[in-house]
RNA sequence: GGCCCCAUCGUCUAGCCCGGCCUAGGACGCCGCCCUCUCAAGGCGGAAACGCGGGUUCGAAUCCCGCUGGGGCCA
């Protein structure tokens, strides 16, 4: 029996969850399910300069709205400095590193210098036989290996060989105390017992300092798993440059996490040809062998595509009930929600007024603020009307049919599509006409357009008071 | 600039590790047709890719080298 894996989620609080970040911790998250192991989530916030408590929060926010949720945690670094700073202090008994009080100014002139003259930006090490703490302020560094190679073994892309002699002294703890992320993210992955480090392909080059610290402090090493990043259309860094790149963004413009989930997972990973997955199948199907090497260009239109799908297929009380804060957002006044639906209500009908319109405009949609803006013309709100779809409804003919159908309307017993749909045909087949010659009109005086969801169920939706006020204000209209 | 990673349709990818089954498969998107009160959904069909150049081999998308291109890290 071998001890379950252990992995993390390791994001910077330095803004919003973006998608890239997003399907970093839900490979984490389906590795510890498939294997059975322990999912934590911790925040990296030593960059006091930039993290805030506001980005901490979105991102957890974020996690649990794609329903990712983590057994240990959240744990903050901000909260374990000390322990940095005693893991600091043992390096530097041992002599493994040393103090450096190299000022910062310094260090970029001296970069500047070496440029110039045409060597690597590194450092030169004149702080390295340093052995007692300075009087003035001082950085820690590692006393780096300089000879021979570090292999970082990595789970997608092989063994990946650098040259230590690419390496310099790198900085572990900084003048104000702080420790620097590669020093941090080992202390810690080390203490918590990650067994497998999966993160952004991002990091791989990081991964042989890592590797330097594990050494130096006698930690075992982790696996480790590189995912390549994920790009925008442009092929460059996902960025806002690119619009919505935020786990919540998009929940805000009405997708499914399932959809983005789906959508993330397929990024980058696959299992044959198939596309759809339930949650279970993805911990069931979930391998890190069959990761990708190749970065990944974001499409939103596939998204869409899955959304859509999704969207189809779920549970139209729940969609009713997300629903709502769209038209909200579409600036449907909340008085016309509640009286639409009391109406609706009133009628008798099994279903609620938000699951009727969810089953209608539905599959017509490919996110919920999409389906709330094509649903917004049910209440009594103003329509903006198609202008060359209304002046064809103004020709005298059209008008006719339109005042002479309102008259049945107005008389007919139940107002319910099927009701409506005998009713136009048989109004088009006394008059010899084709249901579009009617329909269409009708069509446009309910809706403001020339497509909607089929006729007679808007009709039953809008209900028959709105229908013949829609409809006598198009047949009374004078055609100037 | 140095180092690292990567390279199949516009996009996500299967195939590559273990060469022949690939006249390169699927999906999104796009185009056409069917269904049809419009639009969707659904069904059917279509256009669309192995970056380039060298090897190795009877045979390479698959192995090796170089080039080119893209991305990342370092600061």
């Amino acid at each position: 029996m071998t001890d379950p894996c252990r992995v993390r989620f390791a994001p910077s609080p330095t803004g919003d969850l973006h998608v890239g970040g997003a399907r970093t911790a839900l490979y984490n998250w389906l590795f510890a399910r498939h294997h059975d192991g322990v999912y934590f989530l911790r925040i990296e916030d030593t960059d006091v300069e930039r993290s805030t408590a506001e980005a901490a929060d979105a991102i957890v926010k974020s996690l649990q709205w794609l329903g990712l949720e983590w057994d240990e945690g959240p744990y903050r670094q901000a909260e374990r400095l000390a322990l940095y700073r005693e893991y600091a202090e043992r390096l530097l008994d041992a002599g493994k590193a040393y103090p450096c009080v190299c000022t910062p100014e310094e260090l970029e002139e001296r970069r500047k210098a070496a440029m110039a003259a045409g060597r690597s930006p590194r450092y030169d090490g004149r702080c390295r036989d340093r052995h007692s703490k300075p009087e003035k302020p001082w950085a820690l560094r590692l006393k780096v290996q300089e000879v021979g190679m570090t292999v970082v073994k990595d789970l997608i892309h092989g063994e990946v060989r650098f040259d230590n002699a690419e390496l310099d002294d790198f900085i572990l703890v900084r003048s104000d105390g702080l420790p620097t992320y590669n020093f941090a993210v080992v202390v810690d992955d080390a203490l918590m017992h990650v067994t497998h480090v999966i993160r952004g392909d991002d990091h791989l080059s990081n991964t042989p300092k890592q590797v330097q610290v594990y050494r130096a402090l006698d930690f075992p090493l982790p696996e480790f798993a590189h995912v390549p990043m994920i790009l925008g259309p442009d092929r460059t860094r996902l960025s806002k440059r690119h619009g919505a790149t935020s786990v919540l963004a998009y929940r805000d413009l009405g997708y499914l996490p399932e959809a983005l989930v789906n959508y993330l997972v397929r990024l980058g990973w696959s299992h044959g040809d198939q596309e759809i997955f339930s949650r279970d199948e993805l911990v069931h199907y979930f391998d890190l062998a069959r990761v990708g090497h190749t970065p990944a260009v974001f499409d939103q239109a596939k998204l869409d595509w899955l959304n859509g799908h999704y969207l189809r297929g779920a549970d139209p009380k729940r969609l009713a009930d997300l629903l709502v804060a769209f038209w909200l957002k579409a600036e449907v006044p909340a008085d016309e929600i509640e009286a639409a639906a009391a109406r609706w209500s009133s009628l008798g009908s099994a279903r609620t007024f938000g699951e009727a319109v969810v089953q209608t405009f539905g599959e017509r949609s490919k996110t919920l603020w999409e389906l709330a803006q094509a649903s917004r013309f049910l209440f009594r709100v103003a329509i903006d009307y198609d202008v060359r779809a209304r002046e064809k409804c103004l020709r005298p003919e059209t008008q006719r049919h339109l005042r002479d159908v309102s008259t049945r309307i107005r008389s007919v017993i139940r107002f319910d599509a099927a009701t409506l749909e005998k009713l136009y045909r048989d109004f088009v087949a006394e008059r010899g006409l084709k249901l579009g010659d009617v329909a269409q009109p009708t069509r446009v005086a309910l809706t403001g357009r020339t497509v909607s969801p089929p006729l007679f169920h808007v009709m039953e939706l809008l209900g028959r008071e709105i229908c013949l006020k829609r409809l006598e204000a198009m047949w009374q209209q004078k055609n100037d």
